[in-house]
DNA sequence: CTCCAACCTGGACGTAGAGTCCAGCCGTGG
DNA sequence: CCACGGCTGGACTCTACGTCCAGGTTGGAG
């Protein structure tokens, strides 16, 4: 926990725990000011986002309403900051025993983490509605492409030069994803991988032979 | 801002707005309750998140070590309600002037939502790696029963007596959605929609040109 | 009620393309 | 040299796609 200017005021003796409180919950993602409202310096503060110390003027000039029969709290209210990251913002007056507003407590809450994930998690959308096609189905040619791709990737050696157990393995997968089911999706099948329409019906048959033979075993 | 037990004790008056402040900040996911240590009684609550209101017992003999040479901050700890929510809770002890321990500051923040949201995120992992196919791809006449079946839920009349207009409309999504260039599914999209094959490949030719007009006008 | 038009229907038909088969053409290994 | 396993183009069959037509049905107008 990073705190500048603690145990100097008799204020922030004071209040330090609250604020060392709020800044731990909140984690590096606020930060929580005291100022004196008097001299409009900041006293204390926990987890600076900015370069501020005790002693910088507060420049509060705007909540200066700090007659007793006003509210003593403000906000939220937004803040940016220089690097455009958007704040939201509560400011309290706070008062010793007489009445005397003896401090004003800031807390600056950075959102933009929460709202990049609310960018991501409305994005997402209804799940069941929205679909999922305009990739996958719509282009199943692409598909295609990909498995072999991805299978050709995977034991190094490049499209052609192939061995025929390598063949009947990528066929596997393209049937195991349905491929034949679409219509001219064979010889489109045959062309990516160098094959002759018969061969590929000859190793589809082999294919599946051998996989009937393994469900009944 | 619901808000119970303001105004009674002059400590409540002097720590109100710092607590209102955080829990205004925080909004409904967080609940600020000051404490009397001494009675051990709860002072003030705002957003409440159970039923607890002032007067009641604090409970919060753990964290006794209220003489000045401890320290007077705790936490973050974690706290589970009856109904299962996980809390962040931060503790603090105020002192006045004399540094006599006037209050117990707490905050609890409710992490499910947080949570939910993260496990979300976490779940959606590598978009591009992960396979959305096994629902989709695999069962196309899946696909179609949820086209069919959204379209009818959408204007509310039942699967049959659709009209001539409804029909069109569903067969343009699921001509859209490239249904019928698997092999085999023309028959079965006529038995959904209660048609004869003749019939929707009538609807269909008269859909298409339909179209097309509409793409060179 | 009749008539008519629009529509749906089953069935027939032509055709594209899926799947099979075969003879021929390579490679490699004996 | 031959033998052999595998690939190839091409011919073939058959599934099923898409079209067409002659009926039957519905619903509205006269």
């Amino acid at each position: 926990m990073e705190v500048v200017g603690e145990g100097a005021d008799p204020r922030v003796r004071m209040w330090a725990p609250a604020c060392q409180a709020v800044a731990l919950l909140l984690g590096p993602y606020a930060e929580v000011v005291l100022h004196d409202p008097d001299a409009d310096k900041v006293l204390a503060i926990w987890n600076p986002m900015t370069s501020r110390g005790p002693g910088d003027p507060s420049r509060l000039g705007e909540l200066d309403a700090l007659d007793p029969s006003a509210l003593d709290v403000f906000g939220p209210y937004e803040k940016l900051l220089a690097d455009g990251r958007r704040l939201s913002s509560v400011s309290a007056v706070l008062r010793d025993a007489d009445g005397k507003a003896s401090a004003v407590l800031c807390v600056n809450l950075d959102r933009t983490p929460l709202e990049q994930a609310a960018a991501v998690l409305s994005a997402f959308g209804a799940p069941t509605v929205a679909r999922p096609e305009p990739l996958f189905e719509q282009d199943w040619s692409e598909r295609i492409q990909h498995i072999v791709g991805a299978y050709v990737r995977e034991c190094g050696r490049p499209v052609e030069r192939l061995t025929r157990q390598d063949r009947l393995t990528v066929l596997d997968r393209l049937d195991e994803a349905k491929v034949f089911a679409v219509r001219r999706a064979a010889p489109v099948v045959a062309g990516v991988l160098r094959v002759s329409r018969s061969t590929l019906y000859g190793l589809l048959a082999e294919l599946r032979a051998s996989n009937a033979k393994d469900k009944t075993s």
